[in-house]
Parts: structure tokens; sequence; C-alpha cells
DNA sequence: GCACCGAACTTTTTT
DNA sequence: AGTTCGGTGC
């Protein structure tokens, strides 16, 4: 146990050790918040204050679960693998295997990923003859979800107009389909758990009283039904339930666009009487100037908890800011600066790459490229997102559960086996005639469709029966095989990447039966006498036998199902593929939670970052703000700011002013690398142009855009301006000539103003 | 059933 | 600008 308390610090040392009461931990950046949380868990089964089983941690990613487990394996000497350590909704899927039939599901029930349940919301569209104009899927998939995060029903929501009604009614298509498919999506995993714990009181009870400790990783990003999912879990309000201990960062909320909501950090402080309310903001991470930078920048929101990071290390050197006259020239400062860094031997991997959009990364890319720099982008497919493996798992799906239409529309004409549209509407006529599965409307086909559709379900269930008895990797090989995907690709031209993920199925699969525990000969199909296995049995006062959840997920769920399960609630790697050598490239968004010791922070413009979306919707700048935070605080020695006067965006150039972050950074943490212009500078010289450093291919655009735009009217294009009413702007456009000249001025926040150069009064700035 | 062309989109993303 | 999606035409 000394060993275990060992190098904390005081405030770290009072969180872990703290008594079996409701705990908010504001935990800054940097300042060791999963070694908090591991280490209280550790310490609390130490001192045989709960055992293993009474212990409920829950993460948002699987990769901080794996992260947590594997902390907490190297402190303690147990068997983490049947602890509680997981996601909402890994969690979720596995009360809900277990308990299916009270929570009216199919035992081989199969979760949607966003694709799926965009797919099953088109065809639903299609089958109601919904206008997908004013009913855009995407729409309604943001809608149903919307409420589903906030735990409301289509029964629950509120419609106050036409549309909504009508949105509300296909909400409830929507869940009947889902029903009738034996399919749920994300959300549903929650909210069905929640209903279910909540109507079943000896379910709920066993639960509460199981789990004496609840802890929670990242709380400022739960949303609402996460957050009421918490409360029944710990059982507050009610005399049985144990105690919740949040972990987060209220500075660190960056999506609220999916839901979280940071509220919920308050709302718990309020509503569980926390009494240990503690801070940890001593950083580990980075050096003075840059936390000074991040201390100082969000100083500018309000309604904070509230939480200054300070540091041991000594200041370190300044951040240094660049500005660049394009796009392209700031790519080539990014790769100037890194190609100095690696010559001081500063590895590849420890220098990142940030932008606010994904789009931004292509003009760095390639720069990059041609300086023969490797580099790493984060954020593209995740490997079973990729239609081949998609694909394959269709076929997987419809063995384990044949009703999945989806999955069945997918592949029943892939490889093509000449079943048609003509035939798959007949299908879908007789499916919703007789209310039953297009699998099983099959037989009701006749003529050639009855054949050809006769046929492939002879071949889903051939290959069913042929591999009965198989382990896992077997039979994903068996289906890859019979179900013609492998020789489909191995015939297209460009299929080789194609063919050799689909072979990395089965290793997949071989890796997935020996982590999770399933004994390497299992049958991948394993029956529901798996259930009886079930450990703990507990039958409760009204005498109903329950199941607890206890149990490793193999003896609740077949492998197969267990493998599809993983499949939908863990994507895939996308994260830290350690030990590339290679820049890291990525949105400030994914880089959430990592630190590197050199961290550049691209596209500092108005409307870009903070984005202009952003200052429509209210808190939307504190929002960007907090992103602008979560930047900074990922860089440990350096950190590097730059932006650019000009920048091709959707197939246009745009002109942006420097972000309004830059104002609310201290001085004299920064370095500005490009001349800083004095105010009399734009009195002597005619074009910034002329004087603004330029390299190399990028003067010629530069000057291009200077000649094309000063036009006789004094004024020039990319200009910074002042306004008496409008503020500060930039010139975005001239037209007109002599005193017919108008000027478009970009406002930043204000907006787009057209303006009268003859009428309008208008004050050169120095940027 | 497949290939090609044009239109429409383009903040951030995990499960 | 670049991609992706859906529709049309062969």
């Amino acid at each position: 146990m000394q060993n275990l308390l060992h190098n904390l610090n005081p405030e770290q040392l009072a969180a872990v050790t703290l008594p079996p009461q409701n705990a908010l931990i504001l935990a800054g950046a940097g300042s060791g918040k999963t070694r908090v949380l591991t280490t209280r868990i550790a310490w609390l089964i130490q001192t045989g204050q709960v055992s293993p089983a009474g212990v409920l941690a829950v993460t948002f990613t699987n990769k901080a679960a794996k992260e947590m487990l594997a902390r907490l394996s190297a402190m303690l000497p147990i068997n983490t693998r049947g602890m509680w350590v997981g996601t909402f909704h890994g969690l979720c899927n596995r009360l809900l295997r277990t308990h299916y039939r009270d929570a009216a599901l199919p035992q081989t029930f199969q979760i949607l990923d966003s694709q799926d349940q965009l797919s099953v919301i088109k065809r639903l569209l299609k089958a109601n003859n919904v206008d997908d104009e004013k009913y855009p899927a995407k729409n309604l998939m943001y809608f149903i979800n919307n409420n589903k995060d906030q735990g409301l029903r289509a029964k629950d929501v509120d419609a106050y107009d036409a549309t909504e009604r009508k949105m509300v009614e296909l909400y409830d298509l929507y869940d009947e389909q889902c029903q009738r498919e034996g399919v749920v999506d994300f959300a549903e995993l929650l909210l069905r758990t929640y209903e279910l714990l909540s109507r079943n009181q000896p379910l709920r009870e066993h639960y509460q009283l199981r789990f004496r400790h609840i802890l929670v990783d990242e709380f400022q990003d739960t949303n609402d039904l996460q957050y009421k999912w918490l409360k029944l879990m710990s059982g507050h309000g009610s005399a049985a339930g144990g105690a919740l201990f949040a972990v987060g960062d209220d500075d660190q909320s960056i999506y609220a666009f999916r839901g979280a909501n940071v509220g919920n950090m308050s709302a718990f402080e309020r509503e569980f009487q926390v009494k240990n309310l503690i801070k940890l903001e001593q950083n580990y991470r980075s050096h003075g100037h840059i936390l000074d930078a991040a201390n100082m920048l969000i100083s500018n929101n309000s309604r904070r908890l509230g939480k200054n990071l300070r540091t041991d290390a000594g200041h370190g050197e300044q951040v240094r800011v660049y500005e660049a006259s394009s796009d392209l020239q700031e790519a080539q400062w990014i790769i100037e600066e890194s190609k100095s860094l690696i010559n001081e031997g500063t590895s590849r991997s420890e220098i990142a790459v940030l932008y606010r959009s994904n789009a931004q990364s292509r003009v760095i890319e390639h720069a990059l490229f041609s300086a023969g720099i490797p580099y790493h982008v984060y954020g593209g497919l995740r490997y079973f997102q990729r239609a081949e493996v998609k694909h394959a798992i269709a076929y997987l799906q419809l063995m384990d559960n044949p009703h999945n239409d989806s999955a069945f529309l997918r592949v029943v004409n892939f490889p093509a086996r000449g079943i048609g549209a003509r035939t798959i509407e007949q299908l879908q006529g007789a499916a919703e005639q007789y209310g039953i599965s297009l699998y099983a409307a099959v037989p009701y086909m006749v003529g050639k469709a009855g054949t050809s559709l006769g046929g492939f379900v002879k071949m889903v269930e051939g290959m069913r029966f042929e591999t009965q008895q198989m382990a896992l990797p077997e039979l994903v090989r068996i289906v890859l095989d019979g179900s013609g995907l492998l020789q489909h690709y191995q015939g297209e031209k460009e299929g080789a990447d194609r063919v050799e993920n689909l072979e990395q199925m089965v290793s997949a699969a071989t890796q997935f039966v020996s982590e999770e525990g399933y004994g390497q000969g299992a049958p991948a199909h394993l029956g529901p006498q798996a259930q009886a296995q079930a450990g703990n049995a507990i039958v409760s006062a009204d005498g109903v036998e329950i199941i607890d959840a206890d149990a490793p997920l193999a003896t609740v769920m077949s492998p197969l199902s267990a493998f599809l399960s993983h499949a939908s609630l863990e994507a895939g790697d996308n994260q830290a593929q350690a030990g590339q050598e290679a820049l890291q490239l990525m949105t400030v968004h994914s880089a959430k939670g990592l630190e590197f010791d050199n961290v550049f922070i691209t596209g500092l413009e108005e409307g870009l970052f903070p984005h202009e979306s952003s200052s429509k919707e209210d808190g939307g700048v504190e929002e960007e703000r907090r992103l602008m935070y979560v930047a900074i605080t990922r860089a440990r020695q350096r950190l590097y700011m730059c932006f650019s006067q000009t920048r091709m965006l959707h197939g246009q150039t745009r002109y942006n002013m420097k972000s309004r972050f830059f104002d609310e950074l201290p001085e004299e943490s920064l370095k500005w690398l490009s001349p800083k212009v004095q105010s009399h500078w734009f009195a002597n010289k005619k074009s910034a142009w002329d004087e603004a450093p330029l390299a190399g291919s990028d003067n010629a655009i530069a000057r291009q855009i200077a000649q094309k735009s000063s036009g006789g009217s004094g004024w020039r294009i990319g200009e910074s301006v002042a306004h008496a009413k409008f503020g500060e702007g930039v010139i975005v456009n001239l037209e007109g000539s002599g005193s017919n000249c108008r000027a478009q001025i970009n406002f930043g926040n204000v907006g787009m103003k057209v303006l009268d150069l003859s009428v309008a009064k208008l004050d050169r700035l120095p940027r």
C-alpha cells in the first residue's frame, strides 16, 4: 500500500483516500487524472473497503477503459478480467445480454453503428414514402439520437408543429422497426438499460447494492441520459447504492455538439450534495509559458468551476507565433520548423500538428509529402468501418440473426448474384404484408426471384450448418470464402488492400477469442445452454431468478455475438500507432487526452478557430475557447501557433483576421516570429505584401493578389480595417472603381458587410 | 447490373 | 477543390 500512495501529491492523495462518499475531482490537463482514478480503485480494494466485484468504473472510450485495466493489473495482484471497467456502451451491452429477456430483446440482438443506423433510417423513409427533401435521413437520425440522449422516447417528445409531429411519428416507427429486426443503436443501448433498471426493482436493487463504488472518467462529457443512468446505478435518492466518484474538467468540455452537458458537473455537485470537491491543479506536463497561455486564455470563459494550473517546471520557451501569407506558406513554415526540430534530435512522433477542421490537413499533408517527411493522419476510416469488412460482418450477422434486414440488404446481392432491385421490392412487399423479416419472407417468393433468393438463403444456412462446431476464427474464414467476398475482391484490379483487410479479420477473430477468454476451441455458435452456466444466480424477493451479469461475457453470449458486438462497439484503432516515426496530424478534438513535446496549432483565424458556426450557437465561442485550451495543453515543451492571411476553402480564397484568441494570451509568453507591424508601418508602404515575409513560390501568389486587388481605390483585398460601428474587419473583395468603389468586408463575428468606399469611414489597421 | 456524370455537400466524433 | 452520392443511360 505504501507503494500505491507513494509519489502522490497532497491533492492527489486526498482524492485517492477520500471516504466512501460522493466526490467530484476537478482534474486539470496533465494533472494525473487517470492515475488518481486507478489508484483510487486499487486503494479501495487493497484496504478491503470493497471487493473487485463491487467496483464499477465507466469511461467513454475503449482506449481509456483498457488503459485503466492495464494500470490496475500492474497495481494489484488480481485478475481484472471480470471487473466492471468499461465504456457506458460496453457495460450496457453486457447488462442487456444477460437480461435480454427482461429487456425484451432477442438474445442475439445486434448493435448498429452510425452508418448502419443511417441506412436503417433511409430504408424507413423510403418504405413510408416520406419526402426525403423535407425529412433528410441525417436530420431524423440527429433528432432520434438527440432525444434518446435525453432519455426521451417518441411518446415523451413534445411536438409543436406538423414537421415535428412527423419526426416524432418516424421516431416511433424507427424504434418499432429496430425491435422487429433485433437491432439496437448506440443510444438505445443506454436507454434500454436505463429503462430496464427503472422498471425492474429487484434487478435495480441488486446492482445498486452490488456497486459500492462507481467511478466515472471524463465526467464533463456525459450527456443527460448518462447522468440519469449514473444516478440510477448509484441509487441516488434511495437507501441502497454506492458512492459516485466523478473525475472531470469543465474546461475541457468540447463535445456539446454531440449531447455532452457540462452542466452535469455542477448538477452533480448540487444533487449529490458533494462535500468532497478536490481540485488537481498541479500540472506535470507543460512548461510555464505554455501553462500561462492556457490559464489566461481560459480565464476569459464565464461559468467555470474555477481552476488554475501550475507547474514546477521552469518557464521554458515562449510560444512561437507565425503569420503566414497563405495556407501554403503556413504549411511550409511548419515543415521548416519541424525539420530543424528533427535535426536537433527530436523524434518525429513527438511533433503534433493540430487543426480545427479536417479540410486543413490537405495542404499540410501535401507539403510534408513533397518534403519527404513521414507523417500520420488520424481520423480516417477505422478498420471495422471499411466497406469490405462491413460486408463480411453483415454475413456474420445473418448467421447469428437472419432477421437483421440491414445486413440482409447489404449482402443479398453482394457479390452480385443476379438479385436486382425489382426482386428486392417484391420481397419487401411480402415482408411488409406478413409483418416479417426479409429473410423470413423469402419462402413466399415464387418464380425466378424465388429461386435466386432461395439460393442466397441456402448459402447462409449452409455456412451456418457447416460452422456449427467451429471456433470463431475458422468460422470467419469459412464465411469469407463461402460468401464469395474473397474471390470477388481477388478478381478486382484494386482489390489487393481489401483482400488484405478481409484476411486480417481472421487474425482479428483469433486475437479477440484469446483476449476475451473464450477457449480457443469453443464453438463460435454457443447455444442458450451457456445461460445456465452463468454464475451468481440470485433470487429476488418476488421469487424471480436473476442472473447476475457477473460472469465473463463468454457465458452469456456466444463468441460470434461477442465478436459482432466488438466490431460495432470498437471500430478499431485509429489512435496512437506507437513507435511510428512520423509527424502526428490530427484535429484538436482527436488530440484530447494525448500529449507531445512539440505542438503546432494551425489556422488560428477568425472563422476557422473559433469556427464561424460557433458564433451562432450560444456558448459556442466558449466551447471553441475550451477547444483552444485543450490544444495548448497538449504541449510539453514547445508550442507553435500560426495563422494565414489567405486560405483556400471550398474552392475559393478567403481572407481572415487573426484569431481573437491571440488577444487572450499573455504578451510575455509569446514570441512573434513574423515582424510585428508597427502602426506607422502602413503609412509608408502601399501594400503589406511588399514587405511581408514570403517564401518561395508563394511570393508570386501574394503579389498577384496584391496587384489584382488595389484597383486604384487605395484599398487592397486582405487589408485589415476598422469601422466605427462594425469594429475590425478584413477586406474580402473590391468592386467598381474610382468614386464608385465598394468593398466587401468580413467583420468577423459581426458578419459580412458591403460598404461604399466613398461614404464609409474606414481606418487602416496594422496586422 | 454497371459505368459514368453531375449535383450537393463540406466543424468537431465516440460508442 | 475535392469527394461522395444518387440518378440516368446503356
